[in-house]
DNA sequence: GTTGGAATGTCAACAAGGCTGACATAAAGT
DNA sequence: ACTTTATGTCAGCCTTGTTGACATTCCAAC
């Protein structure tokens, strides 16, 4: 059925590369990438104990220190509950560290430990060695459309997460 | 530490898209476009009982009928307990054939039956709408060097699991 | 000032889908 | 025939997602 991409008719020759083929492999290619992308993280974590959810919890607490629950909960797109669970042994770890609003006594604000921070360079740092070689064998111009094609994938709301973590880098 | 991609020392200026921040951001894309590129099958499984583990296995027997489970085991990088489950549940249901191998009987071979075909068809057109939207949004060029990155960022195992697939196509 | 509703975070219990270990069956080598 | 190897199945555990019930805090109405 519907193989709506094709340079048969009506739009231009310039759509082969929306075939029904060509989306497919787009497909399998995030498939094996997300593999690859996990794969050196989920090693150092499993050292420790943990998973990739201690991972993005850790990651977004970095990016944005004294984040809320509630920030990181929107985020992740995890139930808060889900959250709660990994937040809680990372704090009993010492990796987190989680200090009551002051203005707002409900919320808890998140920080990295030293001993926090120095799990998330590990992770980080080999994630983005994975990332760097990649980009290095791709070339400048690969990554410019490698970041346009998954902007353009996200639900807009992540979008707007995406540029909003974006405008502070 | 190691903002190892930098215009400053050595390389050539062309490498600034290599800058620690620029592969931070590209992790985060990642992160944010795979939830994008999940959501919509998740929603139709989420109607059937089943979950991304169907998905990925009605994914690549269709691929690849008459593919055993040994094959698909190193496609999928689950233990072959993992997949049995998933697949015992849909051979149940009806949406998948297991037949025992003729040359060799320790073998099982695997197709989709016409219900898991209409279910596989639903799911991956989902998906395909999902891509064909961001391709056209970010154009060709940018879909080249998408796939690019992509694949540059497999482990080489299932990279060339994927130019398998491809070569099949 | 008290009270009721909304927001935030925590605790408990359950389900999906990873994992390892133990095992049955079939094929292949000795 | 007998051991070894390959394939697939069954049982039980762990992480991490889910919903439901609840405590605390804030704010707005009274």
């Amino acid at each position: 059925m519907a193989d709506s991409g094709g340079a048969g008719a009506g739009g231009g020759e310039t759509l082969l590369f929306l075939t029904d083929e060509q989306l497919r492999k787009g497909i399998e290619a995030m498939f094996f990438a997300y593999r690859g992308f996990t794969a050196d993280p989920d090693r150092i974590l499993a050292d420790y104990g943990y998973g990739r959810a201690h991972h993005r919890a850790i990651h977004f607490i970095n990016r944005s220190p004294g984040t809320t629950v509630n920030n990181l909960l929107s985020l992740l797109g995890v139930t808060k509950q889900s959250l709660n669970r990994v937040l809680r042994t990372l704090v009993e770890d010492g990796l987190v560290d989680s200090r009551v609003g002051n203005r707002d006594k409900r919320e808890r604000h998140l920080f990295l430990t030293a001993q926090g921070s120095e799990l998330e360079q590990k992770l980080s740092d080999a994630q983005r060695a994975r990332m760097r070689q990649a980009y290095r064998l791709a070339g400048p111009d690969a990554v410019v459309g490698f970041r346009r094609v998954l902007e353009a994938m996200m639900d807009p709301e992540m979008r707007s997460h995406f540029t909003t973590l974006k405008d502070q880098g």
